[in-house]
DNA sequence: TCTGCTTACACGTTTGAACCGC
DNA sequence: AGCGGTTCAAACGTGTAAGCAG
């Protein structure tokens, strides 16, 4: 049994707690509070609902990897090299950069529905001091999970694949009673959105394959203002509804004051200084700073597709796939200046306050957008579009070029991409791996916290639960995640590194780790007979069972515990989705720690109902594994061509069952590794600069105390099962009613590729 | 006093209705 | 009547700054 004093990580239960009682407002009284109502549908629902005929059993073929690519990609990695930050409201604010994808590797014929979910990157609450945001305790409890159901849902695969996938309408709220069905967030805490592609027979008929990607890059910090200004000059700068507040426009600084000077001294009667109001004028500043200079084009981004293509507003502009020109360079390096190893190691905040940075030339505008910090991690690759290999077997050494002539900041991947990868538009490409493809590379302990991991940056791959066996094609995809462990613990969200591995939180760390790959298993057919009774009832459905009954993945109850293994090697997530007919409410929840929660029933109580500290055979049905394949504990940590060699792994090493009891035994997604600045950086060893500033040492380890601390090398970034659920009370039908609901947004971009989405408003 | 959040504000963009001509 | 293009205004999105609360 699992308890808070073996894994102390279930402190951080508050963040479930309000999940919890909010899940216990939107359950029928009948229900236990824990599990939640979802919860046990997914349990009760695999069997009959959730039978995912893979597409490639169904066509009996290989379908192929489904590969998800970032398209407005650069542009989160400029804010990400920064430290992106996200203003929430009240009211709902959108994202920006938006999330714009573009999905292949779909079965053309099958329909699928894409959900946007933003999940806490780690359980700290930040605060943005000395110009590096720097974690200052605890995660607040965990808001309600709500997902973003793209209005196109459910489409075909033809549907998908044939334009931009965006999520730009979706919205973040720090309301936490908003009704609205705005994503809820906390104030000053890090997330990262999670993008699922699941297979749809029908809106009622959820289940089958599901896709998860998780691109680094989109991490963000949640604010309600603003913190660091360099965020806001390059939203200003790239955001077209921003316009007004550029350099030329009327609303700028400038004309602000100016405005503000007029109209003091029309108030007091006082003349003001011609010359400060003429100074002022907007057409002064607008003739001194030509149009262009405002422009990001004009801003060191001028090779970059952004703004416009990647904020995807300007009807004219050309899709951002379309930007480069083969054999035309992104040249990112505007962007990002060739990095050297210094710069690479090199702690934001020094970029940040560098004088050549705040008060060069770069300055006006686009100096801010130059950020070294991020550059090594991706390089001027992005002018080629960045392949990732589709699934592939790991063994492709090839796949793990050691030269520093590597362009690719996927140097794994670009191998990849030349080979079977077609390349495509510029931006990350991240192939959905088959979770069985994708063992655990190394059962061995994580190498020591001094070694700096070096992130394959390469290849990022989605376990896809659909396909049991091997990618026969496709490069290997292992060697792009060497440096990558996932924490043993059970607690993903936070295990905070020995100070050692992580002294800094500076933002710019280096700690850029590649989309998480997620692999979804299917929900086993033999679930616990206790599950099934406990969540039969609010998951009766009148469905009729899926074409397969049976998954065609392991047996997680058969299958070995990787609970002990300090190195997880898979993300292994679990989509479970039971649907209530009573109501078209979609309900995402993720799997929470029940000890956290102070009322709840007795902790005997809840290990027997709750997947995550029950058994493990139901567990596995809903919970979800991230790992990551470990870097050899010999093995230098900015080393990985040890890696890319690494065989298979054995069977046992398969995610899927891992019942480990955890906190959050869920999905973990990839952890984020850290890299640490004092270790030399070699070419050959690709990193994904830190997005986000490592976690605070200093701060209480949420890591079981069982986990050793070596085993943490990177703060594992937490994951929770996609758990989509529905839930009985109208209230939280949103998104289902959303689906149901038109597309009272959708519109037809100029583009052509350029997908609307619909308010997530109550129709 | 400090920090963080809310709100009003001004500006630019988006969107769709209205209008016009063919 | 139908279609396509243009115009215009409301709605919406945006960052800023003042004010408020803890």
């Amino acid at each position: 049994m699992l308890g808070v004093e073996m894994y102390p990580s279930l402190a951080m239960g508050p963040q479930r707690l309000t999940d919890c009682c909010y899940r216990e407002r939107e359950t029928p009284s009948h229900l236990p509070l824990f599990p939640t109502t979802c919860e046990m549908a997914v349990r009760a629902a695999p069997q009959r609902m959730l039978a995912p005929p893979v597409p490639s059993e169904v066509n009996g073929k290989e379908q192929g990897t489904v590969v998800m690519e970032l398209e407005n990609s650069s542009l989160w990695k400029q804010f990400s090299s920064i430290g992106t930050e996200m203003i929430i409201t009240k009211t709902g604010r959108r994202m920006f950069p938006q999330l714009r994808v573009k999905l292949s590797g779909l079965n053309p014929s099958l329909r699928y529905i894409l959900l946007l979910e933003v999940i806490p990157a780690d359980a700290s609450r930040y605060r943005f001091q000395g110009d590096s945001w720097q974690a200052v305790g605890g995660a607040e409890a965990r808001l309600p999970d709500r997902v973003f159901i793209h209005p196109d849902s459910p489409a075909t695969g033809t549907h998908w694949q044939s334009r931009t996938i965006s999520f730009h309408r979706a919205k973040l709220t720090n309301n936490t009673l908003d009704t609205r069905g705005h994503i809820i967030l906390h104030s000053l805490h890090r997330y990262q959105p999670r993008l699922h592609v699941i297979e749809a027979r029908d809106v009622l008929m959820w289940g089958g394959g599901r896709h998860s990607f998780v691109f680094p890059e989109t991490q963000f910090f949640t604010v309600t203002a603003y913190q660091n200004s360099k965020i806001t000059e390059l939203k200003i700068n790239s955001n077209p509804f921003a316009k007004g507040f550029r350099e030329n426009g009327m609303n700028n600084k400038r004309q602000r004051e100016a405005r503000l000077k007029r109209k003091i001294s029309c108030q007091t009667n006082q003349q003001s200084e011609p010359l400060d109001v003429v100074s002022c004028d907007p057409c002064d500043s607008t003739e001194l700073l030509p149009q262009s200079t405002t422009d990001c084009q004009e801003l060191d981004l001028e090779d970059l597709p952004i703004p416009d293509p990647v904020c995807g507003f300007s009807p004219n502009a050309r899709a951002f796939q379309e930007a480069p020109v083969a054999g035309e360079p992104l040249d990112l390096g505007q962007a990002y200046p060739t990095p050297t190893i210094a710069e690479i190691t090199a702690p934001i905040e020094s970029v940040q306050t560098t004088p050549s940075a705040d008060n060069d030339g770069l300055i006006d505008n686009s100096a801010q957008m130059i950020l070294p910090s991020y550059t090594p991690a991706f390089p001027a690759t992005s002018s080629s579009p960045s392949s990732f290999a589709a699934a592939a077997p790991p063994q492709c050494p090839a796949s793990y070029p050691p030269g520093p002539s590597t362009v690719s900041p996927y140097p794994s991947l670009s191998a990849a991409s030349s080979t079977s990868q077609p390349s495509s538009a510029s931006g990350s490409l991240y192939p959905s791996v088959s979770s069985s493809s994708y063992p655990s590379l190394l059962p061995s302990p994580v190498p020591a916290p001094t070694s700096s991991p070096s992130l394959p940056d390469s290849s990022y791959h989605l376990l896809s639960p659909s396909s049991s066996s091997p990618q026969p094609q496709g490069p290997p995809s292992m060697p792009s995640y060497p440096a990558l462990t996932q924490s043993d613990s059970p607690h993903p969200l936070v295990s905070p590194p020995p100070p050692s591995t992580y002294p800094s939180l500076h933002p710019s760390v280096p700690t850029l780790a590649p989309p998480s790959i997620l692999s979804s298993s299917l929900p086993p057919s033999n679930v616990p007979s206790a599950a099934n009774e406990i969540s039969s009832a609010p998951t009766s459905c009148s469905f009729p069972p899926p074409n397969h009954g049976s998954s065609s993945l392991p047996n997680p109850v058969a299958l070995p515990s990787i609970t002990s293994q300090p190195h997880p090697s898979i993300i292994n997530s679990t989509v479970t989705s039971s649907i209530n007919t009573q109501c078209n409410s979609l309900v995402l929840n993720q799997a929470s720690p029940t000890s956290a929660f102070p009322s709840f029933p007795s902790s005997s109580a809840l290990h027997a109902s709750h997947p995550i500290l029950g058994s493990s055979a139901s567990y596995a049905l809903a919970s979800s594994t991230a790992s990551f394949p470990t870097l050899p504990p010999a093995a230098p940590s900015h080393h990985v061509s040890s890696v890319p060699n690494h065989p298979l792994p054995p069977a046992s090493y398969l995610p899927f069952a891992s019942p480990t009891p955890s906190s959050y035994p869920s999905s973990e997604i990839g952890p984020f590794p850290q890299f640490n600045p004092s270790s030399p950086y070699l070419p050959e060893m690709v990193h994904h600069p830190p997005l986000m500033p490592a976690l605070d040492p200093s701060l209480p380890s949420c890591l079981p105390s069982s986990s050793p601390a070596s085993n943490s090398l990177y703060s594992s970034f937490p994951s929770y099962p996609l758990r989509i659920c529905q839930d009985p009370r109208s209230s939280f039908a949103i998104p289902l009613r959303h689906i149901y609901g038109q597309h009272r947004h959708g519109h037809t971009h100029g583009q052509g590729t350029y997908l609307d989405i619909g308010g997530r408003s109550l129709l």
